[in-house]
RNA sequence: GGCCCGGUAGCUCAGUUGGUUAGAGCGCUAGCCUGUCACGCUAGAGGUCGAGGGUUCGAGCCCCUUCCGGGUCGCCA
């Protein structure tokens, strides 16, 4: 038998032909003399009939049948009579009337039942991946990162990328995040790295010549687990040569646009706002705003000097600030013990406390009443546009903790008064990032997107009198107020790129050890270039309207980055180890 | 490493103040059934209450430890 047809593929041009459909039992209906198949593919549902009268050495074999066994059925499409008809089947018109049945694979009674909106517990279904594949909410997903995957090669094709493949295998560099290590056999004591982003290579690949890259690639980060962060993860990669960072953004801007179409049926308006850093951070409290609603914070430094509270001043005074948000019209929609959730939404963030006034028409109710004179008040409420019914919400502190508390204390609002319309596509650019930022521990300038990341042409200047000034050349784009992707127009001046090592710290002989073969590259002509990476598991996820990128991962792993299905990781035999020269310390040995 | 939530039948869950033999729905098995599609009807099987320890006359329930999973802070250039 040979499959003509997927089972949700029958249009009614294939009614009475003769089909054959290979696939899944996804449910027997057993009437007696009468059977009801309902057959599952990729595709679909396709209900298949077996009559005894009719074909009863057929019907005895089919009634063998149990859940997530694999047949293969040829027969007739037929009409269903109209009493018949299923309107909550795709396939419901039609059914396929079984001639001939062949068991091809037996099943055992599955775990749990293949079907969407699956109640089983993520163990059950991660041990049995392959079978909570089988759900049609996974085949979907996969299929629209698929989808989504094409669309990217398609327009970076199209727009003249190439795309080259990068070493697996690789060389550690020192800081971002945690690298994962592979030991080598031939060479005793040392180890490659797996990349965490292919960003040398693909340096390398614009001064060997190829002026338009693209790659889709797994990226490896050793670090605690999220719902939107696996150890290894998809970027779809890419650089380009001689640009600017206004020609990245507008290929990246076409390419989404395309993708929005394409996979989703949705249109995007280009070009997408651009937000500066500074702005970002002072207008929402995060380097990726969710700009689909506002809440916008609100700096009252200036009124809270004079406040006499000294909660207030004093963050001041230490070179904080005092800044609020107003949650237009959560007065009434807050009880007390609701604001005491949000104070702790603002601990979780390190703020030391969240300091409340709701404005009703009597007056007013705060945490903080008594240091509250008609002046003070007066100022906060004009200065927040408060009106009775308002809740206004105040954090006091280094702007990094006032920042991170209320942008987070904004986004709890929204999703607990529901100002998020489903169905918003929000593309933002936030651009003007810091070129450094303070290692509080090493007490040093950092690259805070990566020590390659070209400085803005204006603050070249201070990058050795003022480091903290300079932005760069950096960019990330955002997705409600999701990080989807992040680049920056790359330091292609050898001397630039010293001033920038010695200025986080390097000297010559580090940044030689570290990064010899990208700066010995430097020296033999470097066009300009820059790029940017999208992490294709989070498009994906969002787009899926998901919260999980497991959701989008054939083969994820769980919190403490197993994989429960093959067990891995897992102890290897010590002949494997003494081929490594690795002798192991400090395991905790497990009962034999 | 910290904090929070969860673990009872194959699955999803209920389980009163600590008190007899731990229940339900779905699924599963068998029988009946010619238009089902959450098929129906009848009968049946199915339990290490995550594990270990403690308190108690008595523990699914209380206490301690631990394992597993989820969320989150730190971490993630």
């Amino acid at each position: 038998m040979k499959r003509t047809h997927r089972c949700a593929e029958v249009t009614a041009a294939d009614v009475g032909h003769d089909i054959t459909v290979m696939g899944w039992v996804q449910k027997r209906r057993d009437l007696g003399a009468l059977l009801f198949i309902a057959l599952r593919d990729r595709s679909g549902i396709l209900q298949v009939v077996v009559n005894s009268e009719t074909h009863a050495e057929l019907h005895e074999k089919a009634v063998q049948v149990r859940s997530e066994f694999v047949v293969a059925v040829r027969g007739k499409l037929a009409n269903r009579d109209a009493s018949a008809v299923n309107a909550n089947m795709e396939t419901g018109t039609v059914e396929l009337v079984a001639e001939e049945f062949r068991i091809l694979s037996k099943s055992e009674t599955p775990p749990f039942h293949i079907e969407d909106n699956s109640s089983a517990n993520d163990v059950l279904r991660l041990k049995h991946r392959f079978l909570d594949l089988r759900r049609p909410d996974m085949q979907r997903n996969l299929m629209l990162r698929h989808r989504l995957a094409k669309c990217a090669r398609d327009h970076f094709h199209d727009a003249g990328f190439l795309e080259i493949e990068t070493p697996m295998l690789t060389k550690s560099t020192p800081e971002g995040a945690r690298d994962y290590l592979v030991p080598s056999r031939v060479q005793p004591g040392k180890f490659f790295a797996l990349p965490q982003s292919p960003q040398l290579f693909k340096q390398l690949l614009m001064v060997g010549g190829f002026d338009r890259y693209m790659q889709i690639t797994k990226c490896f980060r050793d670090e605690d687990l999220r719902a939107d962060r696996q150890p290894e993860f998809t970027q779809i990669d890419l650089e380009m040569a001689f640009v600017d960072v206004d020609d990245v953004i507008g290929v990246n801007e076409t390419f989404l646009r395309k993708a929005f179409k394409d996979v989703m049926g949705v249109d995007v308006p280009t070009p997408f706002k651009r937000l500066p850093y500074d702005q970002a951070m002072s207008r929402y409290g995060s380097d990726k705003p969710d700009t689909r609603f506002g809440l916008e914070l609100c700096d009252c430094s200036d009124l809270a000097v004079s406040s006499g509270f000294q909660v207030f001043s004093g963050a001041v005074d230490a070179g904080g600030s005092v800044r609020a948000i107003n949650a237009k019209g959560c007065g009434p929609k807050y009880s007390r013990k609701e604001i005491d959730a949000l104070g702790d939404v603002a601990k979780t963030y390190k703020a030391k406390g969240l300091a409340w006034i709701v404005i009703d028409e009597a007056g007013f109710k705060s945490s903080f009443a008594k240091f509250l004179t008609e002046d003070v008040l007066a100022g906060f409420k004009a200065r927040l546009g408060a009106e009775p019914g308002d809740l206004l919400l105040f954090v006091a502190d280094k702007d990094d903790v006032v920042f991170d508390a209320l942008g987070h204390l904004r986004l709890a609002i929204a999703a607990k008064t529901g100002l998020i319309r489903p169905g918003t596509w929000d593309l933002l650019w936030v651009t003007e990032f810091p070129l450094l930022e303070r290692d509080g521990e090493e007490d040093r300038w950092v690259a805070k997107h990566h020590p390659f990341t070209s400085p803005m042409d204006e603050d070249l200047a201070y990058l050795e009198s003022d480091p903290g000034k300079v932005r760069a050349k950096a960019y990330d784009i955002v997705l409600n107020g999701v990080e989807i992707g992040g680049g920056s127009i790359r330091i292609h001046d050898q001397e630039l790129q010293q001033k920038m090592f010695r200025t986080i710290g390097f000297t010559e002989e580090q940044a030689q050890a570290r990064f010899g073969f990208l700066l010995d590259a430097f020296r033999y002509g470097t066009p300009p270039h820059g790029g940017l990476a999208y992490g294709l598991d989070r498009l994906s996820m969002l787009m899926l309207g998901k919260d999980s990128i497991r959701d989008v991962i054939a083969f994820p792993k769980v919190q403490t980055a197993a994989c429960l299905m093959t067990g891995a990781p897992d102890v290897v035999d010590d002949k494997q180890l003494d081929e490594l020269h690795i002798r192991l310390s400090d395991v905790p040995l497990e009962a034999e």
